[in-house]
DNA sequence: TTATGTATACTCATCAGTGAGTTTCCTTTT
DNA sequence: AAAAGGAAACTCACTGATGAGTATACATAA
């Protein structure tokens, strides 16, 4: 028993996370995650507030690794800035092949909790989402595309466009087609500029 | 007391239609489709194998009039392709302004059964999304547009993007920048095809 | 009079959340 | 330095509500 409260709450969040990501929020009982932590539902309680609590913690968490992850791609790959906002495209297709890939969590929650708009799980998933977006269009900036936040929005459409398809058709072509469309538009944006 | 097969079976799923796409489908309890439809669980279960059953018909019945709308919208554009594919993103822009707009009910669910893979309404959805796909393949190669199957893919993603990224944003500016770059990339086409 | 359609009233499982009590550890008092 | 006190971290067993699905019976139209 260990009696660690950081340590303990560390435990439950580990255990929601791989719930609520491979089954979804209200498919996940309180007492599944009590039960995989391995403890009970009331210390669970102790930790945090309510399942709703839970939910928004879960999401919280998961806003640095998955921004890390997505910056690891563009920045280990050699080439113009297109090649590397491919790249991104190209780890979601590596991802994606695990088997215990499901897509976006930040997706998917806020589709399930749409009746709950105002959620703070939804505010999780807009902040992170808010966050990639903003941290893209800094990189195009520093390139000194002129239309920076415009391109950067693009390439995040074709992004959760790549996770909304493959929750339907499972096909990672999909997330190469939508890599080539955001190079596309880059290489496009990058003779624009030249010409100026 | 209507003693009709058929009117029954379409007032179930009336009702189903009406709270699955309002409130997702494990919010929403079959007790509660049956009193909307104002009817018992019994006669609801008497006409539907299953709620799983149930949820699988709701999809398959949005199928035509969700692809009627958005033919409607691109044939009733005036103007090139690239402004009828623009259209169909306006569209969206304005079925978004209404307070009951969740999003596409396609992707919301595909995305709160990702635990269940091969689910008769995840296949309904593929079923639909590919029908759309189709479509615009073929639009695009009626233009003879050498590239249109994959212009109609990327189109197709950056659609479903805004409708994912809608679910956590609930900015309409988005499907508006979408729209754009769907735009855009149809004109390169459409340039790329006089040169030859 | 037999099929079809509908209702009442149930089963049993599971849900989020809690009441009441227990163990551990740290601090303060003697 | 030992005992006492109290807060923090935990467990067991429960509540009341609601979930999907059903057994049985009644009604109506052919």
């Amino acid at each position: 028993m260990v009696r660690n409260s950081e340590d303990t709450k560390k435990r439950i969040l580990k255990a929601a996370n791989g719930l609520f990501y491979a089954e979804g929020i209200r498919a996940v009982s309180v007492d599944a995650i009590a039960a995989k932590a391995g403890l009970t539902k009331k210390t669970l309680y102790y930790h945090f507030q309510s399942k709703d609590d839970l939910v928004a913690e879960y999401l919280m968490s998961r806003d640095q690794p998955n921004l890390d992850a997505m910056r690891k791609w563009f920045d280990e790959q050699e080439g113009s800035i297109a090649d590397k906002v491919y790249a991104i495209f190209d780890g979601v297709v590596q991802s994606s092949q695990h088997p215990k890939w499901r897509g976006c969590g930040f997706l998917r929650t806020a589709g399930e909790l749409a009746n709950m708009p105002g959620h703070p799980a939804i505010k999780a998933g807009a902040a992170h989402k808010k966050r990639f977006e903003t941290w893209l269009t800094e990189v195009f900036k520093d390139q000194k595309l002129n239309d920076a936040p415009s391109l950067a929005r693009q390439v995040v459409l074709l992004l959760d466009g790549s996770f909304a398809v493959m929750m339907v058709h499972h096909d990672s072509a999909y997330i190469e087609a939508a890599g080539r469309a955001a190079k596309q538009l880059v290489e496009a944006s990058l003779k624009n500029k030249k010409r100026k």
